[in-house]
DNA sequence: CTGAAAGCGCTTACAG
DNA sequence: CTGAAAGCGCTTACAG
């Protein structure tokens, strides 16, 4: 210890954490011997001992649900990824990535090592649930936990972050609807989360404020069928097609292409995601499409939890953060 | 604590943590007890009064210099920490990013915060290095870490994990020497970093093994000038160009349109780095490139920290992972 | 085979 | 203004 050198013990603790509020003063030559004390010997606490005796380790756990990570998801991941990352850095917190005891079956937070979450004084919570059983278990232990994602646990009322995917459906509807759509198909490649469930309520919605506008029901089997797809488009009678994202923008374009279906002359087409980073097999088509704010999304997780954690909020936090709607050549009038 | 519900003290630290190895055994009757009061209870041990009083956390930190991730890098280090993450869950490790106190201007690891890497067992280190500084005073504190990139620090021998760009340079020199070119050139968009370095060590390594074979040196100033990149073909007479990476295929290729130097019939074009998931401009150009197995470093590099913690090796590590040669049509006989 | 004690290395009230 | 004590919640030898 650095109290060989100097000659205090606690005096350490207290010079070395800078603190000032306390009702304790040392004297300049004092805090300056220890300073020095301390660098001469390299000197740095046990980060161990000082979470322990603090109780607080300025540390955000990141758990993610779900196995591996989809390509498509994947994207947005390292995309939240890097906004948890930049705003931890700006306040001074650190990540803690649970991944241990993790195996592809079931990833669960109780599971072997799942107490980490506690070294952490609060966590980011990510991917897709299957269920609330645990969220409910870290809401009664009074764990704090921000979601990025809406979801629900029946009973309580916890904090989510989300990019705001009712908006994204919401102003993909009205772009087609504009240009005199009537009749829109809307699909999706994942499994029916609340992200792609919000995206369709955007779409209802904006569906309710024109006459005549109607969102009929696109059976999944059109995005790996082209059969399926030439008779849903016969009988639907759709213009125009809300896809929810990357992969099924792209199924349903390659599964149009077999079909002889030209975009946009025969149909509209518009991305309700689209990562403009990725390679895209179509050079002359630049689709119409929502850009989701992931990294910001990211931050905004940071933000929340750390309020969360000073207390400085009070009631549910959810936010839906705003995305951008870019207008490409895949949708045309009517 | 459990001990209430229970009996002992001691011994609900030992049949919790499973050990069977210790001379102590315990009877089932009390072993049933104890594991059936901690679950009525919902007891988890404190993970930080657990580091403390082992001195190991399972955690491994990951600590990434530089200020920001330009976007080219900012995929290798995406697929990187994937594999790094999925290494550590298989060996049931956590992953620390360290992140905090980290300015924008200077990124150190003995900045405020800093002796958080020694929460970790260990970490892995990542990133263009200012200095070595840092590492030495590692190295000199005995803390194990690896670096992801061939990093040299003067007077120790440090552990590093590397994607093979000595094989990069070489396979791909070879290949248009293969198809008759002679007089080769080679770019890079970053600093010189050791990453560079070795492709052009690849390069002429190949070159060397082929009669009237040259590396032609080629001013950076091609990469965002047509002139120069015009006045440089011609005073090089090269008639193959190898690029480091994305950004510098990237530029040199919209330069050559520029000047409408055909690739390959006038020029042939090599990447010696490629995220073939990235938006390509050129539909019709399926470069001939060298794909690295960044997540395959990830993993070996938690392997080979792992490997350093539990003392299992000796003499430093250095892991150079093949990376595939995959060919275009960029390139063509001479 | 089990319990009581010491110790991990800090921080935090609390006396001097 | 500074020092000695207790405590954070575990684990690990060490007695019984």
């Amino acid at each position: 210890m650095a109290r060989l050198a100097g000659v205090s013990s606690a005096t350490v603790s207290i010079v070395l954490s800078g603190r000032t509020d306390t009702t304790i003063r040392i004297s300049p030559e004092t805090r300056a011997r220890v300073v020095q004390a301390a660098e001469s010997l390299g000197f740095m606490p046990n980060p161990a001992a000082q979470m322990l005796a603090q109780g607080r380790s300025r540390l955000i756990a990141l758990f993610y649900f779900g196995d591996t990570f989809p390509y498509e998801r994947e994207h947005q991941f390292y995309l939240s990824l890097l906004g948890i990352e930049r705003e931890a850095s700006r306040q001074d917190y650190n990540v803690l990535l649970i991944t241990r005891g993790q195996s592809a079956e079931k990833r669960s937070i109780y599971a072997a090592g799942g107490n980490m979450l506690r070294l952490a004084d609060g966590a980011i919570l990510m991917g897709p649930l299957e269920s609330p059983d645990e969220l409910a278990r870290l809401v009664e232990d009074g764990y704090p936990f921000i979601y990025i994602g809406r979801r629900q646990v029946p009973g309580y009322e916890i904090d989510w972050v989300v990019s705001d995917y009712i908006q994204a459906g919401y102003e993909g509807a009205r772009h087609v609807l504009g240009l005199g759509h009537r009749r829109l198909g809307f699909v999706w490649n994942d499994s029916r989360t609340e992200e792609v469930r919000d995206r369709q309520r955007g779409i209802e919605r904006a569906a309710a404020e024109v006459a005549g506008a109607e969102l009929v029901a696109m059976p999944q089997g059109i995005l790996t069928d082209a059969g399926q797809m030439e008779r849903a488009l016969r009988e639907s009678g759709i213009s125009a097609l809300l896809c929810a994202g990357q992969a099924s923008v792209r199924a349903s374009l390659t599964r149009l292409d077999e079909l002889g279906v030209r975009v946009p002359a025969d149909l509209s087409v518009v991305a309700l995601s689209f990562d403009e980073g990725r390679q895209w097999p179509w050079p002359a088509l630049r689709p119409t499409h929502v850009r989701h704010p992931e990294s910001l999304v990211g931050e905004r997780a940071v933000q929340a939890l750390i309020a969360r954690l000073d207390g400085t909020v009070e009631g549910p936090q959810h936010w839906r953060i705003p995305c951008e709607f870019v207008i490409g050549n895949s949708t045309a009038p009517r």
